[in-house]
Formats: C-alpha cells, sequence, structure tokens
DNA sequence: GTCAGACATCGACATGCGTCAACATAGACA
DNA sequence: TGTCTATGTTGACGCATGTCGATGTCTGAC
C-alpha cells in the first residue's frame, strides 16, 4: 500500500548548504536554503519537527502530534504540509493513519549551513 | 565612547538550544530559538549573515554589504536591525561607519540545534 | 558654524502567513 | 450500501513582514 508519496519535489535542495562562513552566499542558494528556514522558523513546526524526531522509531501519526498543541486538526495538517513541501519531512500512509518521518539529508544540510569553517574561530589569522 | 551598544539584548536566547531529536521541544524554548530562525528565514538576512561571516576579520561594516543587493539603504538597515535584535549580530560603531560582527554563541546555538543525538549518519547524502 | 557623508528611524503600502470553520476524501467495518 | 473515524483541502480573516521614500541623527572636515 504505502502510497508512495515519496519525499517531497524537493531532492537537490538538499544537495545544496556550504557553511554561511565559507563564502558569501549567492542568491541562487539563499533562496535554496530558505524554504528549509522558513518551515522552521515556527513554533508549532519547530516543536512538531522535535516531536517527530525524538518520538520512537523517528516517526509519529498525526494522531500522536495533536495532543501535544491547543491548535484544530486542520492547522496541525498545515503545518504538517508546509514540513513536508520543504522537504523536511517525509509522510507515508499506513491504512488510516499517515506517519511522518523527518529527513535526515535535511537536518544535515542545516548542520552543514551553521558549521564553522575553521576549527578554531579564535584565529585573525585573516 | 564607542556607543558599546552591547551585543542585543538576548543573552539568554542563546544559552538553550538543546538538539532537535533529544527530546519533544516545549513551547518556551521554541520561543527562544523561532526568532533566531526568523531572522535567518529571509534571503537577503541569510546572505547578509554569509558576507559577514565570510569577510575579512569576521566583521563587516554596512559600506560593504550594500553593494550586494538591489535594496535600498533603509532596507539594509532594516534587516541588520533584525539580525542585530536577535542576537546574530554585534554592532560597533567606529567614526562614521558602523561595523557587524556575527555572534559566535549564536551559531553555535543554530549548531545545537540540528545537531544529531546519535551520531554518524555522515553518507547518506542525495 | 556649516556642510557632507554614513547610517538609523518613521510612515505607508503591498504581500505573505497563521489560524479557523466548513467541507472533501479515503479507508475500516457492519 | 451506509456510517464512522482519520486526515487533507478550501476560503476567508486579521496580523506580521519586506520594501521604499522622506526625514532624522551623528560624525568628521572645512
Amino acid at each position: 500500500m504505502s502510497k508512495s508519496i515519496d519525499a517531497a519535489e524537493t531532492p537537490n535542495a538538499l544537495a545544496c548548504c556550504t557553511p554561511l562562513a565559507r563564502e558569501p552566499m549567492g542568491e541562487d542558494q539563499a533562496s535554496t536554503v530558505v524554504p528549509l528556514l522558513r518551515a522552521l522558523a515556527d513554533p508549532v513546526r519547530l516543536r512538531l519537527m522535535s516531536i517527530v524526531l525524538s518520538h520512537e522509531g523517528g516517526e509519529a501519526c498525526v494522531c500522536d502530534l495533536l495532543p501535544a498543541f491547543d491548535l484544530s486538526q486542520p492547522t496541525i495538517s498545515h503545518h504538517l504540509k508546509v514540513l513536508h513541501e520543504a522537504g523536511l519531512l517525509n509522510r507515508e500512509k499506513r491504512g488510516v493513519w499517515v506517519y511522518y518521518q523527518a529527513r535526515p539529508e535535511a537536518m544535515e544540510a542545516m548542520l552543514n549551513l551553521f558549521a564553522a569553517v575553521s576549527p578554531a574561530p579564535t584565529g585573525a589569522l585573516a
């Protein structure tokens, strides 16, 4: 079954992400990274990501997520859609339930973005 | 007098940031991290951060930043203010010029946020 | 004192975003 | 078939945000 509902249609958006400090970022790369940051720059969505990531098996269904918020189900569904379309969450339908899991590539992209270029920034070696 | 213009008034906002995947994030921590992400979730501001970080000496004055954008000076000034108030940039006035530099604590906080709980998955990219 | 340059602030406008109620869809089960 | 449950979609509302022109503030030079 498994509708597949593959990733999101943004596989390339994650193959990017050189560290911010390496060189001045161009408009093109900025416009590929910003959607990820925009999706995360909301308290509800950030907590959704955190719940999914720390949930048993690294995945959670909507029924697991709803109780954590004082928001309507359509609102949560909307936020999940935003995260999915940004490429941060995978979606898998099993029977009546829909399970979401974080995409490791996306987390890694974020990690790369904020990685320091030189291990010892104390430097001034410039 | 060196205006000092210390950091930003958000020192505590950076002492946070346990990894997303460690445990479900509460509203309180989300509301301290989200301002950082919101500030970065804009192509202009992300590029500003990148330019400052990769600039000689890790700092840049507004006159260095303006030419990189097709935007008015007040707009750039506005974005710099957002980054400064979020605690991502320090501001220092020297004579007529104002120099901005990234706050290492903020970058570290972001790095911590996306750090994996279990080490490893370097592979899997793409 | 006066002027010019660098940067910040203000006010206004257009657009985007979070939220909800209402409705739609899809599978499970009798 | 019909009904119930779980979830996604649509349309609308109000608020936040990015942008600009005009103006203000500070500093240094004449």
